[in-house]
DNA sequence: GATGAATGAGTGTTCATTCAT
DNA sequence: GATGAATGAACACTCATTCAT
């Protein structure tokens, strides 16, 4: 809790863009959340500056004197979401358990956070289609993403150490894989879900979920 | 084979536009290959009709008179694009191969093809970003790709019966599994490559080119 | 039939516009008849060109080869509309009948005309938003009007002459009134029968019709 | 009497468009009366919207922020205008009258309305010629009508039980008969006009006028 | 801080008309 | 005579942004 407070101040000051007035934390976590539905909704250009204010407790006008434009009021929005994964990931307890049965908990966990995020994972495309023009005035995301990498670094030698890993993978790749099954199992879900929908049963995330954990474990597998 | 490619010659001639005006081959073409780099390169909101006719052969006035509106033009690039995909696919001759063999190629041309492009790949993060409103539309699509689980399923049996495959995987679960990767080392290249920079050596893609063949098979493995 | 035809034949002769192609009848019939729906539903602007000739057995090519442009096309609608009217009058045989019975027979022929051709009420609505701009090119459709006057002016006469009619009455204010009330019934239907729907029963035109007589007989009535 | 402007008072208060911002009064006023012309002028689709903006003291965006689109104008406009003959028609003190000068006055006043207002007539023209398709979104405008009927079979009454009147008579045909002569004195004023100009000495308008009164009057006349 | 009013540059779309064959 | 293709000028409508108070 206190960690988390402490973890809030950081923010808060970190958080302060240049240039623009800083909102009361209510009415700016309401334009931020207001705003990410839309532009999530509808991509950049799609969104609606009128749409987002409309929505919000406050007025079009509060909107442009806390952010300035379009453009920051999604730089925002972008950054807060990127926060929120890497936030949630921290707090999972990895410590205490078995290398493998660690790395099933993260693929679990990813898949079940981005299940749970569309939103977030409709950004990052949005985020792609843009060629990333948006996330690279972000600088602090690059840092906050490498602590995920080192977590899963010292899970992955762990599991070398205790043979139960083979010992010729990168760290990233494997995030990298994580990411691309947690990821795709939201990102193409309509598109996928529709062009196979006869060989499909349930949901594809529910199937993705353990499927990951089958498909991220046998490519690390140690067959000595 | 002769028969695929008259199929494939026969669908050209009778898969046009009901509806709309005929356009003449070559400008048809033109307008769709304009259209389809203007739509991935913005999406269909932030796509302007304006634009896609001025690098156009012919005028805007002409884009509404065979597309009949921003929508329908849009529609038929996602066609067009889906076609040309399947088609290539179709192209693929792997029934010499052995079934780990063809796997494998399987999964090379998936990430080249993706890989080479990349508009393929925004047009279908574009989709899902409209949650496949358009491509719902387009109905033979989805026959199109039952072609493609077809095709993989003969060869997992192949190797199911040569003990090369493990027995109880689902035909879809490995096409999912390919496409995710393939599909997510070009989609969120620009995200995840900003984010890890610091941990990636060359392109992206080349890594996931044989990173992936390497999952694949791993994952179908059967280790007796 | 022999006058009929060599009425048809006069038309046919008087009916050469200056300047364009005289099309053959049937298409030029047609074409008339397409334009003569659009207009009377449109207007001469919300009329649509492409609408007339889709509706149409030739083309949109042939329809300016024949008439030139949109407004030559309105001008031989409403010329044609107005002929139709005033021949069917003519038709009448009134000189038989007593000059109440005649008068009388006028209004019913003029209500049931007006009620059983709404397209020509709504073409003369449209001539008169246009301030008679179109119909003032069109001469002759003057002189054949003089002759329903005339026409009118001799049973009045003979109805004065009979004690029947008071005598202190224009031909053409009976005209007037007979029109009006005819007119009227017609094309003020939509507005008329919505706004007082509650106090109307049946059709307004029906109503209009015995109950025009009656006004025009008790404007007419000598009350000795 | 106090009452009714009481009441036409609050309805001016509470009778504004809902969903659209509301204008400042003069602002308002400017614009209806600005697209009043030009609808009367034009019809529905002839009428250009950057006409009647070019024409007002703001802009077109300002039309478009206050009415929404072209359509609902029209629907102002069209409501503005019937309230406005309403509203002069209970001005009108027929009370203090003898039944025969009071429907007298009423023909005469009407009459006079609708020659004073002829952009109200073609507004009513151009609704009927599009079905009313318009009018009957506008529900008040139908009770604002009843009170003219209520108004006249006053009169009427009062007329039939002092003798002067034949009692057989509908109010609503009265009013229709009323209606009817003033309304087409002025809606085919271009084409009767035309038509039989050689026939019409002055304006038709003031012709209609004294017949008007003649004709209504001995309609109603009870030759006892 | 907060609100309603205002704006210019665009945005998809349509229309009557004409041209090449 | 007849057809599909082509066109430019409009047309209704929208959007992010700013101003006056």
């Amino acid at each position: 809790m206190a960690m988390k407070t402490d973890n809030a101040a950081q923010t808060e000051k970190t958080d302060r863009r240049v240039g623009w007035k800083q909102a009361p934390d209510d009415v700016r976590a309401n334009i931020l959340d207001t705003a990410q539905k839309e532009f999530a909704e509808n991509g950049f250009s799609g969104a609606r500056v009128d749409a987002i204010a409309a929505r919000t407790k406050t007025s079009k006008r509060m909107l442009y004197y806390y952010f300035g434009n379009k453009e920051q009021l999604y730089l925002e929005v972008l950054r807060a979401s990127y926060q929120e994964v890497r936030t949630a990931e921290q707090s999972l307890n990895l410590e205490t358990l078995a290398p493998d049965d660690a790395m099933r908990q993260i693929v679990r966990f990813t898949v079940n956070h981005h299940v749970a995020n569309p939103d977030f994972i409709r950004l990052v495309m949005i985020e792609n289609i843009h060629h990333g023009r948006f996330i690279r005035q972000l600088n602090e995301i690059q840092e906050l993403n490498a602590g995920a990498i080192r977590s899963l670094e010292k899970i992955y030698k762990a599991g070398c150490a205790a043979g139960l890993f083979r010992k010729d993978i990168k760290p990233i790749d494997i995030h990298w894989l994580i990411s691309a099954l947690a990821f795709f199992s939201v990102s193409n879900q309509a598109t996928f879900g529709w062009l196979f929908e006869k060989y499909l049963t349930g949901a594809r995330a529910d199937l993705a979920d353990s499927l990951g954990e089958d498909i991220v474990l046998r490519f690390l597998a140690n067959h000595g």
